[in-house]
DNA sequence: TTTTGATGGTACGATACAGTTCCGTACCGT
DNA sequence: ACGGTACGGAACTGTATCGTACCATCAAAA
């Protein structure tokens, strides 16, 4: 006995496919404002009740898109993290992490979220809670494990994922959102890299004339 | 003979600041999209001519509102920077910096920035280059004198202070933009302090057995 | 084959928006 | 007193928006 699928559902599903993707493209280029129902249509074709058979307005239509997209792109957040180097580690974590907030849809997603955050708010939660806030507590946990070897000295493992993290964005993420230049990935891996050192060592400079 | 001041003029002037600061205040709390030019004309009353007289379109009114506001924020995100001591002069840069971000003005501009570049991108350049973008230069001059003079030990002084400003922003800055939740100023203050430090003497757990 | 359910096509309703037009009034410098 | 300028008030234009109504069509299930 094989899989009784029926072929409305078939249907059904597939078409609800094809809306969202079309509605991911329009809402992430044009922004939830800007983006209309009627551009939604335009390029599905067909009927416009089907649309709101899928999807019963444009917010739920936005929320669907939003959570498929921050399923999609933030589970790169969060590389599996063995406890093995330090160095090597947090420029695998940060690489990967800048390279995912640098992507197209994470800049668009990000500004999505940004721009709607007052009027979705639970969408915006959920959004860092799965997003950046996750992405902290997975480095913090292997600061813990670092911290407990005694390979680290940080006061609060969290606090200091989130330092490492946000330095790593640093201004790049930034100029990136607001002039839509996304810088090369070299340049990418030259910011992680001295920021990685920068987070190790810190920049004080030590007295070769012997500490303590 | 005591100043010739036009009566047009003042009043002209005075029409224009109270549009200014209704508008601002229509514009920052709505966003550009949900914003309209009959919002900010019920609120003011009189004509909408006279509107549309001092500005001549939405979008010139948004242009005048964001440098306006800029100019306004902006400012502090460049205190004096004496040649002082290192350790305080992080401190006070690191708060400075993190109180504007977090004020109401400032997460309003922020956000109606990463909203609106797309559409508005050399107003969106403009706001880096007086905002963030000079108080990463402005702290990168201060880490060159200090590089000079000896005390800190940073490839790139302008690249360093990007990540010093990045981990003072960390996931506070983030969480505030998303969530509207203005965290206190203690914890403020307590962020700043661990970044500082962590700034200054790195992660590492230094072998007490002598180093070097 | 008949019936059911999803879809295609299009017109429509109601509202909101940016920007204009027309007319009359209040104020200021001369 | 007079002329110029900005302002108040309100209706109006054309367009865009979200969402609905109506009917024909097609594919699958009975």
């Amino acid at each position: 006995m094989d899989t009784p699928i029926d072929g409305h559902l078939r249907r059904q599903a597939a078409k609800r496919d094809e809306i969202l993707a079309v509605a991911t493209d329009v809402f992430l280029k044009e922004g939830y404002g800007r983006a209309s129902m009627d551009q939604v249509h335009a390029r599905i074709g067909g009927s416009k009740r089907t649309l709101y058979n899928h999807f019963p307005s444009k917010e739920a239509l936005f929320e669907a898109i939003v959570t498929a997209v921050s399923d999609r792109v933030l589970a790169a957040l969060r590389p599996p993290l063995g406890a093995g180097d330090l160095r090597r580690t947090l420029v695998k974590m940060g690489t990967d992490y800048l390279v995912v907030l640098l992507s197209p849809d994470g800049l668009a997603l990000y500004r999505a979220m940004v721009s709607e955050a007052p009027h979705f708010p639970e969408l915006a939660r959920t959004f860092f809670e799965n997003g950046p806030g996750r992405a902290s507590r997975h480095l913090a946990d292997f600061f813990s494990d670092q911290k407990a070897k005694g390979h680290i000295d940080a006061e609060d493992p969290q606090v200091a994922a989130e330092h490492f993290l946000g330095a790593v964005r640093g201004d790049v993420h930034l100029a990136a959102v607001l002039s839509a230049r996304k810088p090369s990935k070299p340049l990418i891996e030259a910011t992680v890299a001295q920021a990685v050192e920068t987070f190790l060592g810190g920049v004080r400079r030590i007295d070769r004339t012997l500490p303590k």
